[in-house]
DNA sequence: CAAGTAGCTTGCAAAATGCAAGTGAAAATG
DNA sequence: CATTTTCACTTGCATTTTGCAAGCTACTTG
C-alpha cells in the first residue's frame, strides 16, 4: 500500500494541528496503551478494552508514524513482529493525556481512581516518571498494574 | 428532532470518556472559539476559519449540551438568536486545549505563536485569566485581539 | 514440513461527513 | 404593514470513514 499523503491542513491554528492528528475515537487511546500499559504490537494494541478493529488500527498506526509520534523497529527475536515506539514528539503527549484523564475523572463517572489520584497528587512528577520511562529505548513495564487503565 | 440517545460508553477508562466527548473534528475547535474568541451564537461559529458545515455544527452544540459542556439561553434582545454559554464543565476544559497547544507548538509549524508564548511563559495565569472572565455569567472578551487563534 | 502466529489487506454494509438548498420564525427595512 | 433579511437550523443526497468478517503472506514452532 502506497504511504498515504497527508491532506493540507484546514488553517494553521495550533490546535486545529492537534485535533488533525489526534482528535478521532482511537488515536489517543493507542498512545494511552503505549505509554501507560506499555503496548508494543500489534496484537497488543488490539486486545485493549475497547476493541479496535484490524483495518482501523493499522491505518491509525501508519498515519502516527506518518506525523513522527510513533516509530517501528523490527523484533530482533521474531521477525514477525514489529515493535511499535513512542518518538520524543509522542512521549510529548503526555501532558495532554493528563489533563484529558484529569477532566473526564473530576467530571464523569470513571474508573480506575488510582490513575487519577496518582494525576492529581503529583502531576509533575507523574509526567516526570513517564518521560524517564521512556528515557530508555526500550522502556519496561514493571509497575504496569499499579498505573492500570 | 428528538434528543439523540447518548450510545453505551466502550470502557469506563477516563480517557475513553474524554475521546468519545471531544474525540472528532470539531468539538475543540467549537471550544476553542468560546473559550478564547468569546463566540456565541451560531452564526459566530460559522464564521471559525476551518469552515464547519452547518449540519455538522447543529450536531455538535446537540451533542456537547448534552454532555453538559456548553448550555443555552434565548439572546433577551433577539429572538432569533440563542446564547451558547460553557458550562463549568466547559470551562474545565481550559487545560486541556492550553496542552493540545502547547504540544502543536512545540512539534508543528503553526501560527499564533503570541498565544502559545503566552501560555509558555505563564499556563496559570492564562488558565486563571480564562477561568475570571467566565466567571461572570455573560462573558466579555475585550481582550479577544491580543488572545487572537 | 505441517500447523500456528503476527501483521496486515480486502470486500462489503452501515454510519458519519460534507455540500447545497431549503424552512419557519423573528427582526429590520421601506 | 408588507417585504426583505437574518438567524438557527433541517433535509436530501453524494462521498468518505468506520466496522465486521474473512482472507493472505511471511515467519516461527513443533
Amino acid at each position: 500500500m502506497a504511504k498515504k499523503r497527508l491532506p493540507k491542513r484546514r488553517s494553521a491554528c495550533p490546535l486545529n494541528a492537534s485535533v488533525e492528528m489526534l482528535g478521532d475515537r482511537w488515536s489517543l487511546l493507542i498512545i494511552r496503551d503505549m505509554m501507560l500499559l506499555g503496548s508494543r504490537t500489534f496484537k497488543e494494541f488490539l486486545g485493549s478494552y475497547e476493541g479496535i478493529a484490524t483495518n482501523i488500527l493499522a491505518d491509525r498506526l501508519r498515519k502516527l508514524k506518518v506525523y513522527g509520534i510513533i516509530r517501528t523497529e523490527q523484533d530482533p527475536f521474531d521477525g514477525r513482529k514489529l515493535i511499535y515506539q513512542l518518538t520524543p514528539k509522542g512521549i510529548d503527549l503526555a501532558p495532554v493525556l493528563t489533563e484529558m484523564v484529569l477532566w473526564a475523572g473530576r467530571h464523569e463517572k470513571t474508573e480506575n481512581r488510582p490513575l487519577i489520584r496518582l494525576m492529581q497528587k503529583d502531576k509533575q512528577k507523574f509526567l516526570e516518571q513517564i518521560r524517564q520511562r521512556w528515557a530508555q529505548p526500550n522502556p519496561t513495564m514493571e509497575s504496569k498494574r499499579t498505573t492500570t487503565i
